[in-house]
DNA sequence: GCTGCTATGTTCGATAGCGAACATATCTTT
DNA sequence: AAAGATATGTTCGCTATCGAACATAGCAGC
């Protein structure tokens, strides 16, 4: 139990957003803040669903996806350990069109949706701060729709290795190719194909759902435009996160 | 003289967020709104510039353009006489890493940036309205994203020419094949053979950069899900705006 | 009324990714 | 050790879109 009392001081740094939190927040939040086991696949909120909590993971990433009614899917953004789930809550329509499911299995924290819209509406630092991560999420999807228009798949693997690594510790990822077909939205011989090469290349190694990634600067070079400029907007907007 | 200022009071209508201002933030606004000419191919704001204003289209459409390092273009969004061009001041970030250009020549009204800083700041209505309507934003950038990736040239065109149309009173579109390219980020040529089909169809008609719509309920059928998704979330968002 | 410019129409080979079917390999359960 | 399930590898024909080249048609200016 102990333990438990200095993970949750420890992880206070789990989350960046939380992390930049002013000491004041940071308190008042700590006692609503309940810490979350977040299992691969869950479903956060459902499209168009209306959301009980907003989630700050910290070892876990969440994906924002898109399901068409053809049953083909597309990921639209990734949220880690920078961010926050469910920032339609703040925005005021409660609900999007899209769904926030767990793509890699780890832990966050959570914080009632009345708390947060609460929390929000004092108009100050966190406003501020959840408005900042909003654009960089804003960024992000805008070059996910740019990225799905113009660059090649192998292109868009790349990518979003890269934009999964850095919401991870270290440089392994739980991840079938089957998943990440569906967070691309392609088949998955696609992924194989692509992952294949990269493996040839010496940049990734994998097997069966965990894949490694052994040359993080070959696969930036191998990578689109849109990783970099998704990176920088995200340093610019949220300075205050932590490297990774 | 005189007609430019009962232009002005009829105006309010001639923006949806204008018009769904409280009448104190109105009177308050009016003094400092300016009654821009918006030509066509005009640049708000460049990628990565900061801006000196909002834009508040009224008869004309404002694209929000990524142009990616090899040159190839896709739109993002779409803003008219709905919307405001320059969320990115009020978020926090100043700056995007888009372009936005005026994609349909008209009018619009601006606000010095600073100036709409400090009415965002005040934390009532105009905030809770211009991030309502953010997040409307927010869906029409993530369903570009899924559009670009899962449907064909054809539908898409069907979405942008509906999009458009929504955005302006009329049914006349003045724009080039060409342009539409650029906008859906596809060559010149699939565009033409696209508005060739729908001609054929009698869905649409046009000659020389002037677009027709003859037929809106033949667009929406053969257009992808994408459109109406979009429409519909704008206007359970945005309950305010008059109809279209 | 000619000239040039812009907008649209047409064609052809190339290619990335799709859909489907099937093969192999590794892990799990019994 | 056998059986099943899961993850990855491979192949083949198909289609939408691309890239490029060129043809036509309407409008603008001289």
């Amino acid at each position: 139990m102990a333990k438990s009392i200095d993970n949750v001081s420890i992880n206070r740094e789990g989350n960046h957003l939380l992390s930049a939190l002013p000491d004041a927040e940071w308190q008042r939040w700590l006692p609503m803040l309940e810490v979350v086991d977040m299992p691969l696949g869950q479903v956060l909120y459902e499209s168009g669903g209306t959301m009980q909590h907003v989630y700050f993971p910290t070892t876990s990433i969440v994906s924002m996806l898109y399901v068409t009614e053809s049953g083909a899917s597309a990921e639209l953004a990734v949220v880690g350990n920078e961010g926050i789930v469910g920032i339609s809550l703040f925005m005021g329509g409660g609900s999007t069109p899209s769904r926030a499911v767990v793509q890699s299995a780890g832990a966050g924290y959570r914080l009632e949706a009345l708390v947060m819209k609460k929390e929000f509406d004092r108009a100050g630092a966190v406003l501020h701060l959840l408005l900042r991560y909003t654009q960089a999420l804003i960024t992000q999807m805008a070059q996910t729709a740019v990225c799905n228009r113009h660059h090649t798949l192998d292109q868009q693997l790349c990518r979003w290795l890269l934009l999964s690594m850095d919401r991870l510790q270290g440089n392994e990822l739980v991840m079938t190719q089957e998943l990440i077909a569906n967070m691309l939205g392609v088949r998955r011989e696609g992924v194989t194909e692509g992952a294949l090469k990269l493996q040839k290349l010496g940049l990734i190694s994998y097997a069966r759902g965990r894949i490694t990634v052994l040359d993080r600067l070959g696969l930036e070079k191998r990578s689109c435009e849109c990783y970099a400029v998704v990176r920088k907007e995200y340093d610019r907007l949220l300075p205050d996160r932590l490297a990774v």
